[in-house]
DNA sequence: GTAGAGTTTGACACTAATGTCAATGTCAAG
DNA sequence: CTTGACATTGACATTAGTGTCAAACTCTAC
C-alpha cells in the first residue's frame, strides 16, 4: 500500500504521515523504488497517532506514548524507571483533558436535547458509525 | 482578584488569560484603575478554557462551546438552527478525541501496572488530588 | 515514447498558541 | 519620595502543526 492509499483511508494527508514519520512517531517500509509502504499495521498506527495529535498531546508525548503502548503490547515485562515516571507524570494531564472533554461533550449533548434539536444528535450519530 | 492571583491559581499564565479574552473566549471586570478584576466565577471558566484548548480545539469552537454551555445554565429555551448543527458537528470529532485519549489512558495504567510501577501511579494520584 | 497520476525530497509560508520584552502606569511599604 | 511588585498595551519571536509548491523520479497506459 502507497502513501496516498493510507491516506484516503486514515483521512490523515499524505503530508502529515512524511511529518509523523520524520517526527519518529512512524516508520514505513520502502519499496525498491523507493516509495513508502504500509501494510494494515501501519493502517492502525497512522490513525492513532493523528488522533492523538489532534487531541492535543504534542507529538514528543505521542512518541513516549505509543512507543509504551507497543512495549505493552509486546508484554515486555521492564520498563525503566525514568519511563515510568514520564508515563506517571503525563497521566494526569491526559485525565484532566478527558474530563474536560467529557464535559463539554455531555453539555452539548444535554443543550441539544432540551432544545429540541434531536435531528442533529441523530444525524451526528450516523456519521459517527459510518 | 487580580489577574496575577487568578493566573497564580488557575495554573494559566498572565498572557494567556489576556489572550483568551481577547479572542472572545472570557471577560473581565476592571478596576478604576483599569486592572483586570475576577471573581469567583471567573476562576471556573478560565479553567475551563484553558482546558478547552489544551485538549486541542481550537479557540474559535471553544467559544461555541462555552457559550452553548452558558446558554444551556441559564435554560436558555431556544438554540438557532445554525448553533445546534455547529453543535452537533462538534459533537464527532469531541467523541474521537475522547475515545482516543481514554485509550491512552488504559494502556499506561496497565502498562505501568504489569511492570510493578504502581508506586508511580499513586505518586500522580496524589498530584491528581492535590 | 509520451502523458498522466502518484511519489520523492526540500523549501517556503501560514496560523494558532505562547513566550518575552519594552515602555508606561498604579499602588503599598519603607 | 523612592523602590519594588504588579498591571497595562503593543510589538516581536518562537514553536508546532499544516498547507502548498517545485523539481525530479517511477510506473502505467495509451
Amino acid at each position: 500500500m502507497r502513501i496516498g492509499d493510507v491516506a484516503r483511508r486514515t483521512q490523515v494527508p499524505p503530508r502529515l504521515i512524511r511529518y509523523y514519520e520524520q517526527q519518529g512517531l512512524l516508520e514505513a517500509d520502502r519499496m525498491s523504488n523507493g516509495y513508502r509502504s504500509y501494510r494494515e499495521e501501519h493502517v492502525d498506527r497512522i490513525q492513532r497517532v493523528a488522533g492523538l495529535v489532534q487531541a492535543g498531546l504534542p507529538t514528543r508525548l505521542v512518541k513516549v506514548l505509543i512507543e509504551a503502548e507497543d512495549a505493552a503490547a509486546h508484554d515486555e515485562p521492564t520498563c525503566p524507571q525514568e519511563t515510568a515516571e514520564l508515563l506517571a507524570a503525563e497521566l494526569v494531564p491526559i485525565e484532566e483533558r478527558i474530563a474536560c472533554l467529557t464535559r463539554s461533550r455531555d453539555t452539548i449533548r444535554d443543550y441539544l436535547q432540551r432544545t429540541n434539536h434531536e435531528a442533529e444528535l441523530r444525524r451526528a450519530a450516523e456519521r459517527h458509525s459510518a
